[in-house]
DNA sequence: GAGTTTGTAGACCATTTTAGTCGACAATAG
DNA sequence: CTATTGTCGACTAAAATGGTCTACAAACTC
């Protein structure tokens, strides 16, 4: 049940942009810095986070990516989606006709409850609701965040 | 946030154990025929639940292996836990010394919320509950199992 | 419109993990 | 003793992961 470093990375990368909302758009460069993610890996990941209508670019001097929204209409379970695929955590929970058991299948159900209890919390937690732990966190030390 | 086969498997066999768990120890072979489980690699998911307590094994003529304890008593949390690992999708949530950021970072309290619900989960059901899922769903077609 | 600053797309690659095989061996019932 | 089981370790193919690099496209600035 790994999350790989395209969620994590891409997860910090959006609350960054949230948290900086009104200042327009960041750039890549920025965002890998203060995020400490690899900027041509982090590159790979905007690309369906645009496709998906969760960020927006702007080329060119004085461009960057924004969020395509206000940070309290992105649920998690979106981000997780867009970067990861499904919550799903094997195949036959979204797909039941990829084992002849599935219909039948006590264990599949269980993956079920499983799926169920990821989205639950990601679909509950919004990145406005990041940003305002954060400043509950450490009101002080959130200049880190911006470098 | 993906379950490997080596969980999925493992339950599966753990199941096949439970429901027929009067019957003394089944063998590997019955195991893999059954639940089509490449037999090679099953003996390599059999050694973690033997050594975590959860199977026992009789060698040599009429051997094989049988739930250490009564179904009631195993939970799948515990069977996840050997076969896979910590439930954890990411590494900071057990381990927060694997980065600096841990302490202030409002990313891992949502995966540390995802790892909660997981193993709320697995810890809320054992293998006797899936065998009563089981019974319940099809009476009739319970024979597939044991095949 | 030249040049600079951004993002975009794709091919490419090294490493690790996954999923499995194989062969030799150890225990034990009969 | 021998057939039947499980045990262990080495090995391997294929896929996923986590990147890098090059070329290019858009757009602003002068």
């Amino acid at each position: 049940m790994k999350l790989s470093t395209r969620a994590q990375y891409g997860t910090r990368a959006l609350l960054y942009l949230a948290v900086r909302q009104e200042k327009g758009p960041a750039t890549l460069k920025d965002i890998a810095r203060s995020q400490q993610i690899p900027l041509s890996y982090l590159e790979h990941l905007m690309t369906p986070l645009i496709a998906g209508g969760v960020v927006r670019s702007v080329r060119g001097p004085r461009g960057g990516v924004a969020l395509a929204r206000s940070s309290d209409k992105i649920k998690l379970d979106e981000v997780v989606q867009l970067l990861e695929g499904s919550s799903a955590p094997v195949e036959c929970v979204d797909n039941p006709n990829v084992c002849d058991r599935s219909r039948s299948c006590v264990t599949r159900d269980v993956w079920s409850d499983l799926k169920r209890a990821v989205d639950t919390v990601l679909e509950s937690t919004t990145l406005q609701d990041l940003v305002e732990r954060q400043k509950r966190k450490q009101p002080s030390e959130q200049e880190m965040y911006y470098i």
